[in-house]
Parts: structure tokens; C-alpha cells; sequence
DNA sequence: GTAATAGTGTCTTTAAGACACTATTAC
DNA sequence: GTAATAGTGTCTTAAAGACACTATTAC
């Protein structure tokens, strides 16, 4: 069977939490790529690039993430396919990844050539048909942390329930009850208290968490 | 850029409800087609075939499920895209989507060449990676039906509330509380009563309803 | 009348949310 | 002491589930 001259690519959209320019406060980010050629030369895009022949879906999807930010992610996730035929001249099928960028990672980023980060809910109009990506990537991960415990990715591996709960705030936009915040995070079972404390605020310490390695399957809803 | 020798294909899991052979019981079934070349020549696998190069995936989809079993389908979703280099000689990146096909129309399917109906939950071993993907399409279907009013697509436009009730039982294998799905099912305010009961059975005549046809905005969760 | 399912009422349990309250640190 | 957040207790509300009960048809 003869390949029908259809391209195979693959792009990222890649989260990180960094503080507001204006407000201060923790918010969405992700990088994106300025095109070099045509189509679009000059416009904003997801990173991204053609499947290689031997290479895994999700392996790409690692790669470009290494290669825009020099960044790793503890969580990759494929998001959705693309394939409308008029979405490029030259017909273009884009596997899309999500992936999520520890805090303290994300602080130290190494951009590479072209690449600049982006408010998630304040990007420009993009190449392609890469707004509604994106529009897909953020309503997905805004439904997911909200039944499936993903928001540690966010984080190092000890952390405060304060600093759980904001990773929730920002992703969500919105402000948590922390009584009621803390009472579900705990009954999930999946929190183990290092015993040690965060020192040094100008109030109570806080205790730190960690995330249990194994506990229960984790719930399945592909 | 040129394209890396990867083959694109679009496969489709067609769902449908019959009766189950031996219990008698309404079950899941879905169609699969004998492979009649190498790889896995014999074995039987989702219907499919390679993406044409002006073709929309989801018309793709569409095409194979009409070929396969001279149906149309009211619901037809993309499922996952399986890359993995090693689950065909010669690469193969497979966009799958599922589809829910109507309990009358499946009764008059005409199945095409090499096509077989088998019990969702009993499927054999198919080629390639096939069991994985019939797996995770169950497992989505299983759970949108819990949050989602997709049961619907199973049935024709006019319907008791105990063949809807049916058909979640039919997908989920358990028993449901008739008083309670009920409660549950108006409380969506999604359906509209026709007036008219359904004679000729044995007991009190049900009333019939239909979906409302555009509500609400259907619930975002992609 | 009986058999069978349609359809209603109501109680219990669980979880989410609102919100008052106490605890412990830095200063 | 005050300011600030950590952490606990408790009330209200909504939804899920269990289950008893009444209603309406065929026979």
C-alpha cells in the first residue's frame, strides 16, 4: 500500500505554573514556537515535529519538550488527533501531547532559539488550527484535575496542602474553601506526611506531603 | 519535509446491542473482518483502512463503518491514536474511532466479506494490537455512559425509560434500580414525554419519550 | 381476580460546601 | 500581645441508593 503523501506529526502542549506578570499570582503558562517557514512564517505555534521512523508517539512528544525548554515532564498525556485536510497546504496529521511542568522546573528553563512562553488563557492568534488546541488542551487539563490527582505533577515530591491547593486555584481560576480542600485531598488516601514541617513562614508550620508511590490503581477514564 | 514511510490508517470500533446467544440477554456486540493478507493473515481485526488524502478522519471512520456493515452510525467519536513502532511490520499509525450503532439497524446489517459480529467480552485474539484497543474502547464507553446521555444512540428516537434503563444495563452488565434510573433520567431535563404509551404489553403501558433536541449545551469533556 | 411492569414516596448514607472555631508559628 | 495561616468541628444541602408502596394494563 502505497503512503498517500499524508505528513505525521506530532506537537506538545506543554503547562507550567509561573507567576502573573500584572497580578503576581500563580497562572498558566506554555511555550511557543515562532515558524521560520512557510505556511505561517512568522506566527506562533505549538512545538512540535514530523514522527520519526522508528520513534514512539509519546518519545516524540518527549523529545520536542526537551528540545523547546530542556525540560523533563513526570506527565505526558496524548490529548487528541488532528487531521482536517484544509488545516495546511500540505496535508498535515497532528498527534497532540499535553504535558506537565514541575513549578521549580519550569523556573530554570532553557529556551531555545524562537521560543517564548505565553500566558495560557492570553495566547496570540496562532498558526494552523493551533488556538483550538490549545482551547482542547486547557479544557482537558481544567477537567482532569478535578476528579483525577494530577495537580502533584505540578510540584516536587514534598509539598505543603497550601501549595496543592494554589496548583488548583490557578489551573482553575478560582479560590478553594482550604478546610474543605484539605478534608477531600486527605480521604483520597493517597497523601503520606513526610513528619517534618515547613519552616520559616511567618505563621504555623505547615506539614509536608508526599505522594504514596503505589497505592490504589489510579481511576481509569482514557 | 519528507514523509518517513509511515502508513496511516483509520480503524473503527463499532459497537452494537443484540441479544446474547445463550442467555438471551441484550449484550455488546461488534463487528471485526478476517484478514485475507500478511501480517496475521486468518486473523480477525477491526475494520479499517488507510486514510485517503483528502479525506476528513472521521469521514474515514464513517466510510469504513458503512463498508463493513452497510450501516450509519448517529455517534461516532475519536478514541485514541496507536503509534507503537513495533505493532506492524511495516509501520502503521492508527487513528481509531468508535461508533454506537442503533439496536434496529444492527438487526439488518448486511455484513460485507470476511465480517463476523462477536460479544464485545468475548472477542478472540486478534492481529496487531487489537485486543488493547477493543479493551480501552469498552472501558470509554463504559464510563462515558455513566456521565453522559449516550445511551440514546443505542436506541430509536422514541423509547420507554426501561429500554434506555436496558441499554445501560446491557452495557454495564449490572443491574440498575428501575424507581431510581428513572429519577435520575428526568432530573437531566433532556427528556420530552410524547404523549403516547407504548401498547400491547402484558402490564401498565409505559410512556414513550424522545431526547429533547438541543437543550442544554452537551456536557464538555473531551 | 393475578401477574407484571409503570411510576411515586420516602428514608438513609455520602459527599460537597459554608463557615465558625482552635492551634501554632514569627514578629 | 497581633497577624497570619494550619488545622478541626459541624451544619446544610444535594445526590445516590435501598426499598416500600400505589397505578394501570393484559389476561
Amino acid at each position: 500500500m502505497k503512503e498517500q503523501g499524508i505528513e505525521l506529526a506530532v506537537s506538545t502542549v506543554i503547562f507550567a505554573l509561573r507567576p502573573h506578570p500584572r497580578s503576581g499570582e500563580t497562572a498558566l503558562w506554555l511555550p511557543l514556537v515562532r515558524r521560520i517557514r512557510e505556511p505561517h512564517v512568522g506566527r506562533w505555534a505549538l512545538p512540535g515535529g514530523p514522527l520519526q521512523c522508528d520513534e514512539e508517539l509519546s518519545a516524540s512528544a518527549r523529545h520536542t519538550l526537551e528540545r523547546t525548554t530542556g525540560l523533563t515532564s513526570n506527565y505526558l498525556e496524548q490529548l487528541y488527533s488532528f487531521g482536517a485536510p484544509d488545516r495546511s497546504p500540505q496535508r498535515v496529521v497532528s498527534i497532540v501531547y499535553w504535558a506537565l511542568v514541575r513549578a521549580d522546573e519550569a523556573a530554570r528553563a532553557i529556551d531555545g532559539e524562537n521560543v517564548e512562553w505565553f500566558l495560557a488563557d492570553e495566547v496570540p492568534e496562532l498558526a494552523f488550527d493551533h488556538n483550538t488546541i490549545v482551547t482542547y488542551a486547557l479544557n482537558r487539563l481544567r477537567g482532569k484535575i478535578t476528579y483525577s490527582p494530577i495537580a502533584r505533577f505540578f510540584l516536587s515530591p514534598e509539598f505543603t496542602l497550601a501549595e496543592l491547593r494554589a496548583v488548583h486555584e490557578a489551573v482553575l481560576r478560582k479560590k478553594i474553601d482550604p478546610a474543605n480542600f484539605r478534608r477531600q485531598a486527605l480521604a483520597t488516601k493517597t497523601l503520606v506526611p513526610t513528619g517534618t514541617v515547613l519552616t520559616g513562614t511567618s505563621h504555623r508550620p505547615p506539614a509536608l506531603y508526599r505522594f504514596q508511590v503505589n497505592p490504589t490503581p489510579e481511576r481509569l477514564r482514557p
